[in-house]
DNA sequence: ACAAAAGTGTTCGTCTTACACCCATGC
DNA sequence: GCATGGGTGTAAGACGAACACTTTTGT
């Protein structure tokens, strides 16, 4: 990716280069998935900007993970830039990371590549079983921990803080908030890429550079996306059930919804219609096959899934 | 800002440059503005990053607007980054643009840096006045001109296009869309940009390369986050009145809202509280001066102050 | 028959919207 | 007094959460 660049004696920066990365995201049995390439802490797919060839930054991303995937992506959405000085690179050049969101439908990749449950990497955020365990074993602690390891206003500021993000003293857990999240465990020096050199399961796999937090900010676009856009439809096949487009919105907001009315919601939305097909091999009543309306992007402004409320907890 | 680079006789891009873009929002008397420097064809504040003194991109931000207008902003955030290999530049090299919204109280600027009103520039998003004459008068009839321009299924496609983002043929107007019909607008080649060597002022005013882009993006953004984080507030005093709040939020939507249900809106949500002192001089009944609670940001999962939907037109 | 999953109906409480009305000031 | 804008009450309706219940398959 790019020219070389050598470790900068001087340590001053005086080059830089740009590089697109992907959060390419996809949801097969009822698990979150998320395209990675290596192994011990490996990394999302990631490739230069060719400055001549590339017309967009979009289509260098779909080239560049294309290229070391094989997969050629749908629905792609910028995400966010990164370019602190102090990324990990140990590279004497400045890199600027154009991130991007993709969802698409699983398919095998190829290469190095594969993918990964996302919720490996960010342990806390999956609701679907009931409170995870990590975060009443081991984050709050740290962050009961951490708040202490200040006095005054400072403690106050803190458990204000952890309070907010993750959803204690009142405050609800919102899904929204993983980036803040990771954010807040990070500063604590926490998460493994913040120099603690063992990887207790509890916090999560680390990932080369700051890529974790990506993942972390991605998680957080989609789950926002979700609700007023019909971005799951991506991740379906085009003709799905109701119960199946329940599990892939359960999976990537990391909770539980109510069948019945998430059904109701669904089709009041005018979101989906019946095909009149039906799935046996569901264990019980067929259910039926459904596709996604299109027009529907039409009629209402702000056409998503709706997710309900958390319960409150802690 | 950077190094000189001069046109590439070669056509071939063997070089890039990053800058940092601000579209720094202000209101006051009731007018939303945006900071710009220059005449003819204003541009946003805009600077080079320092790729060895800037820390990260945001105080690169910080730096360059202070710096150029003199102004110290308050709440930042990233909007979008621009990398496209044809941006009228006239430079040999590939300019990457990361730009930034921010939201400050309106102060003096400095320099060749002055506040102009967004809607200068975006002049069919402001419905405060009622639909705005611009739409019917100018953008309504080249949408249809442009629709039946072609023919058949490519008709149906730019009609079904132009019905979501303009709100018309039974979808809503939908304020949030400002960048899909700013982008539509101009890749009908209707904008003084795209080519255009007249500037008529139905079309907006025009600016330099694809600053006007940003600032429909930037719209956009705000009339989104107004929704569900208290940002306004930002653009405020401390003190302020419920009808000055009011006026702050119709400014940025661009619409007219119902002030009984605003008030209720506000203080249900606990967005303020009531500090007891009063401004006279309203009028009529003086006016109870209010300021933020912070603490809602603890209290409620998304706290917003909650904009209505707005007539179905056209 | 029974388990399992699909799908429907109904109730209840909350939030949104609209309308009517009262309050406090300046002229 | 009356115009102007600030501020409150209340009722109708939309929407979401929760619960009970019926339907259709496989074993």
């Amino acid at each position: 990716m790019g020219p070389d660049h050598e470790r900068n004696p001087r340590g001053s920066l005086d080059d830089v280069a740009i590089e697109v990365v992907g959060v390419v995201v996809a949801v097969t049995d009822d698990r979150p998935r998320v395209l990675t390439v290596g192994g011990a802490a490996p990394r999302l797919p990631t490739g230069a900007l060719h400055l001549s060839g590339d017309v967009t930054l979009e289509r260098a991303l779909r080239r560049m993970v294309l290229e070391q995937t094989g997969l050629e992506l749908g629905y792609v959405e910028q995400l966010y830039t990164l370019g602190d000085r102090d990324r990990g690179t140990d590279l004497a050049v400045r890199l600027i990371s154009v991130a991007y969101l993709a969802l698409v439908r699983e398919r095998e990749p190829q290469g190095d590549s594969q993918w990964r449950d996302l919720y490996e990497f960010l342990p806390w955020e999956d609701f679907r079983g009931g409170r995870p365990a990590p975060l009443d074993r081991s984050v709050i602690p740290a962050l009961r921990d951490w708040v202490e390891r200040s006095d005054g206003d400072a403690a106050d500021v803190r458990r204000e803080r952890a309070g907010i993000v993750f959803g204690r003293d009142g405050s609800p857990w919102d899904i929204e908030r993983s980036l803040e999240r990771y954010e807040l465990l990070y500063e604590m020096g926490w998460v493994p890429e913040a120099g603690a050199r063992q990887d207790p399961p509890q916090r999560g796999a680390a990932m080369a550079l700051d890529h974790r937090r990506i993942v972390a900010q991605a998680l957080g676009r989609v789950r926002g996306k979700l609700r007023y856009r019909p971005v799951v439809f991506e991740l379906l096949s085009d003709e799905f059930t109701l119960t199946g487009l329940q599990r892939v919105v359960e999976a990537l907001s990391g909770t539980r919804l109510h069948s019945q009315n998430f059904r109701r919601l669904i089709d009041r939305g005018g979101l989906v219609e019946g095909t009149g097909r039906h799935d046996t091999g569901t264990g019980g009543r067929p259910a039926e096959l459904h596709r996604f309306r299109r027009e529907v992007v039409r009629e209402r402004p702000a056409p998503g899934v709706g997710l309900p409320g958390m319960p409150t907890s802690g």
